[in-house]
DNA sequence: CTATATCTTCTACAAAGCAGAACAAATCGG
DNA sequence: CCGATTTGTTCTGCTTTGTAGAAGATATAG
């Protein structure tokens, strides 16, 4: 299998989980878009993206225990898998190096 | 109309064209994506991409004369455009922003 | 218990990515 | 001239990603 071509959302998700480390589950992922690139996106669209990294064995998920606040319900925690980080580093590196050197006044990575 | 969101290949597209400048058609442009990130995308691809992304008016094109070589036609030249560029910035500013942190060891842009 | 908050899954469709074949137009060499 | 070859683009059809909105599942608060 051939090392798995990453969506611009599966980019952001993966990085989203590096960041949050522990704390990466569905809804904090979303918010941790949502307030770094101002991207408003649906819990479907979290979900299901997350879902299909799974799938594809770029994260895994573990289940954690309630937490003792309203509505505080067992949380999907995520970490990224070796493969992942590959085809984040991947894909992260071909953007830097299309990227590179293009007039710096343009938001060069 | 809210400010478009690219893929992952459009941004590509996108940074390729604004390398090669004058010389942006076709072929010049999937060639520019292998040798820089090792991705060999057909014909295909690159033009369906590049034909969404006008569609988009995220770039323009022009028609340029034969050229006096064995096969030699006319090439689609594209450029982007203000919205494109825009666009692009966007795109990489979110990832930046989101990979931004993240150990060095992982190749952050 | 029933209201309300948090978190996840389901369902359905739109957009983007991809390849391979077909098409078009140019030069070359006999 | 004219078939072979080269360069460049379009067409057709399918797969993968992205997206949202609603429904479902548990938790605490009152």
């Amino acid at each position: 299998m051939p090392p798995a071509n990453l969506g611009e959302l599966e980019q952001l998700v993966l990085l989203a989980i590096a960041r949050l480390g522990e704390d990466a589950y569905g809804v904090a992922v979303r918010k941790q878009i949502a307030t770094r690139t101002r991207r408003e996106l649906s819990f479907g669209s979290v979900y299901t993206a997350l879902t299909r990294l799974e799938a594809k064995g770029l994260v895994a998920s573990r289940l954690g225990e309630p937490t003792a606040e309203r509505g505080g319900r067992r949380k999907k925690h995520y970490t990224i898998s070796a493969a992942g980080r590959r085809a984040l580093q991947r894909s992260l590196n071909a953007i830097r190096t299309m990227a590179r050197g293009i007039d710096a006044s343009w938001g060069t990575p």
